[in-house]
DNA sequence: TTCATAGTTAAGTGCAGAATGAACTATTGC
DNA sequence: GCAATAGTTCATTCTGCACTTAACTATGAA
């Protein structure tokens, strides 16, 4: 096992590699051409770093007239990599009223929000004390309560529903929760009914409209 | 970011510090020379990788004397290189009876099981049926019942605690699911106290006894 | 058919950075 | 004090593997 986690290592390690990972990090596909340009590299050279991820089984291919599209191979690979991203030496903290740091990566994670954006939204309810941390459970607060009303989201209906209301959800850290239940759900749908955040097809993406840029910097402080 | 991403990923993806931080992956904390020894390379070089890795403050050192004990300086960066680890090519698979791949990392997160301990033990729970995974809620079987009476363990003792009873507990990725709550922690503290693991001094690693070794196959078909 | 674009394969070169050698400081034990 | 062990620093060597040059196949458009 050792030797097959440090060829892994080098793997992704490489720059160029690292930079073709980094690229594909969004979700979406990109094609060898694509990827050449965005990582500055040539061709052939990006042919070579494409053959090796894939024979990793890091990528998959799906060849589209003459045309091939390269993605991650599966999810794993997204979160190995933010895990990775989580260890870049946190820049000396700015200012007490924080914004959070640019988001890459916005993923659903089955229908909840998850990836980053999902984090960086559960720490800003936090933060504003909408929703708050008992013993391990997320209780909405009665500001929260306010709020969720004002956001348009009924909580009443919300209850009603049979799933778990509210509760952490642990993204590769135990550090950063991130909400899940139909709240998270409410949440998620509310943003794509207010045009804040589209899907994509083809993947498991979705992007933030210029819309969705400036609400969640207004209700959530998060940079995108 | 994404150029201290690629710093971050090529430090990591040195054959020689990939094998340091493979090392040192238990948990416990190694001198220079043991590092050294287990890497089978020279002090010097040694010396200069811990140096890069301690740059980037993924280790931190505690001197004892002519000692220095070098260790994770937290835990983002185990959870980083066991999501790498999750990425090595999955071994054509073995047999439908399975036994779980040798476990290589074993933490307490909080008061329950986590690492890949805790996936493996859940992984198992829920293959013997001895728990079932509802609409994403984990409940014990009948079986299960009867199989937690077995093993020692008092359910209605549990049910009478405020804590949530039983939830999954999303380790770096949805598929890998552990048990938290109060069924989490007592299968732990019973492991304990039957000395099948051991809390370790100095660090949140716990060791798994030779007791432990033979139980944990025999009920979990976990290979420790 | 011809030209352009997309991508791959193979052989040879070059260099970043890992490893080595030698000389150093620091702590422990006698 | 001296010897032994632990660890570091710096200058030098060396080498794996990324990158280049060049020639190739494949698809699409005119």
């Amino acid at each position: 096992m050792e030797d097959q986690f440090i060829k892994t290592a080098s793997l992704i390690g490489d720059p160029t590699r690292a930079s073709i990972l980094w690229t594909l990090m969004d979700g979406r596909a990109f094609t060898a051409t694509e990827l050449a340009v965005s990582v500055n590299t040539s061709p052939q050279n990006i042919s070579m770093h494409l053959g090796k991820l894939l024979d990793a089984d890091l990528l998959c291919v799906e060849k589209q007239g003459r045309h091939k599209y390269y993605r991650f191979s599966n999810k794993e690979v997204a979160y190995a990599l933010e895990a990775m991203a989580s260890l870049v030496p946190k820049p000396v903290v700015a200012s007490k009223n924080k914004t959070y740091p640019p988001i890459k990566f916005c993923r659903t994670c089955y229908d909840h929000l998850a990836g980053k954006i999902g984090v960086a939204l559960t720490d800003s309810l936090l933060e504003q004390k909408i929703i708050v941390n008992q013993n391990n459970t997320f209780e909405i607060s009665s500001d929260g309560e306010k709020w969720f009303s004002d956001f348009g989201i009924n909580l009443e209906e919300a209850q009603k529903q049979k799933r778990i209301f509210l509760k952490p959800c642990l993204d590769w850290s135990e550090r950063r929760n991130h909400i899940a239940g139909s709240i998270g759900t409410l949440l998620f749908n509310k943003m794509l009914k207010e045009d804040w955040l589209r899907k994509t097809e083809n993947s498991r993406a979705i992007t933030v409209t210029g819309k969705g840029e400036k609400e969640l910097l207004k209700y959530f402080k998060i940079v995108v």
